[in-house]
DNA sequence: TCTTGCTCCTCTAGTCGCTAGAGATCGTAG
DNA sequence: CTACGATCTCTAGCGACTAGAGGAGCAAGA
């Protein structure tokens, strides 16, 4: 059951360049090659490489799927860890949900208009003056 | 009224390094400089610079702001091409939140496990396998 | 006058997660 | 044997900065 990178590439949905690259910063293992020099790869990368892209689909950093690996690999531990990375993922996202929805608003009140000129456009206008803006500055 | 780059980071709340970065890539003009080689500023500087800061807090990017401060620089013309930016920018943002808003259900409902083992640990699970989400493929 | 300490200068390289391209080699089908 | 596709390695680029090295300018205090 040996794949060429071709064909882990259609299995996973994971562009080849990617996967070349995941091995290069260690988040695949080096598969062994063949007499051509080609990559080898069985059944066991294909999970590995379809975890990874299902936690990057995820959002979570190529980081955080390391640690998520290494958890993996050793299922008699507490999970903890693994509670911890994905809460901690969680609030990344709703911080970024918050910011991208007060962006809306503000976004949206700046498209409300329909001058005619640049002169009294409101989008220019608002971004000319801080005054104008409720937004808040972001961390 | 000249300000060195010191002076123009704190008014503006811009970083240093960042506002030579913008001179760089066009997005400030070059100022003039003192006999010592420094930079100097003034009022214009200080506006521009504003107009871009609060831009880019509304998530518009460095291309987009160089076609806005052009209209910006035109106020006798129409100023359908900034609402265009601008509505281009909402329906970007509108795009975001909803792929976030997915996201965040779905690593919700991984976080809503308290095993104690990473064998059975619903982060992990639902890493692995696909098929206990949702979630669909972004762009 | 000298020194201390701050600001500023340029230049290069690093961040993240890929993606694109060049140029070479391998493998297979006709 | 030849053509073509798949694969190889290596380097550079994306966006929007950020960090650091190594040097020079400048003002104030001793």
């Amino acid at each position: 059951m040996n794949l060429a990178i071709g064909e882990l590439s259609k299995r996973t949905g994971v562009k080849i360049p990617t996967i070349r690259y995941y091995e290069q910063i260690g988040i695949l293992p080096e598969p062994p090659r063949s007499e051509g020099n080609r990559r080898l790869y069985d059944e066991t990368h294909v999970q590995r490489l379809g975890f990874v892209r299902h936690a990057r689909e995820l959002g979570f950093d190529l980081d955080a799927i390391r640690e998520l690996i290494e958890l993996a690999g050793h299922p008699s531990r507490p999970c903890e860890k693994a509670d911890e990375i994905a809460r901690a993922h969680l609030a990344k996202i709703e911080d970024k949900i918050a910011r991208l929805s007060a962006l809306r608003t503000e976004v949206e009140r700046m498209t409300q208009c329909s001058n005619e000129m640049v002169e009294n456009c409101r989008v220019i206008e608002v971004l000319a003056d801080h005054g104008n803006c409720v937004h808040e500055t972001r961390r």
